[in-house]
DNA sequence: TATATTTGCAACCGATTAGTTTCATAAATA
DNA sequence: TATTTATGAAACTAATCGGTTGCAAATATA
């Protein structure tokens, strides 16, 4: 399927998916009741979060608990690395204030 | 179409584009230059960055200078702003290190 | 052992995606 | 004025997406 980081990121279920289970480690079951959907919708996004190995499993008796694999966080911010010269520079900020003065 | 910035790096060929022109303003032609399709695809592609408010334009007699919107390129940065003490906590410098160990 | 619980997978469906080809409009140029 | 150039929009297509229902496997519990 050749999936990376950002086509996993893109949907806003995966998104809270990531949010929940940066804090703690969480069923699909657990995770479900969280959402309007399906557990089996749940599973088929845990599936993808896997495959891009943003999400590991610990199986736990027949539970399987998922958490998240920070290091690949780490991933997208390597990408906006090279916008955050531009955003930080001194001529953006030059720029913010024109734009404040000319609203004026 | 509801799109978000997160829809918007989702696709391989806007990611590009988008590190393109945040060196430098680019018609669509110029930009079309860079990959293997036709310009109207590079073109549907600038529709969705500028309804997502990603790129700016500015018209220059018959042709359009695409640009970087830096500002909303924060977005991304934000969001990843939760996960960041996370990867950059002392904890998680722990789990590497017994990681290696666990390898040797 | 029989039953309930937790989970992943396959098959299907409607909507969306990224691409193409074709065409219309506007500006520069001969 | 006629032609070339730069661009966006419309119509279409194959592939993918996110969701559903139904099912099978494995584990826990009665």
């Amino acid at each position: 399927m050749r999936r990376d980081i950002f086509q996993a990121i893109a949907d806003p279920t995966r998104r809270a998916i990531i949010t929940l289970i940066a804090l703690q480690a969480m069923t699909p079951n657990a995770l479900a009741q969280n959402f309007q959907t399906t557990r089996q919708a749940i599973s088929k996004h845990l599936r993808i979060l896997t495959e891009c190995e943003i999400v590991k499993q610990e199986q736990q008796g027949r539970e399987i608990y998922y958490s998240l694999e920070i290091n690949k966080m780490k991933e997208i911010d390597n990408w906006l690395e090279q916008f955050k010269q531009l955003w930080e520079s001194r001529f953006n900020e030059l720029d913010n204030i024109l734009g404040t003065i000319k609203k004026k």
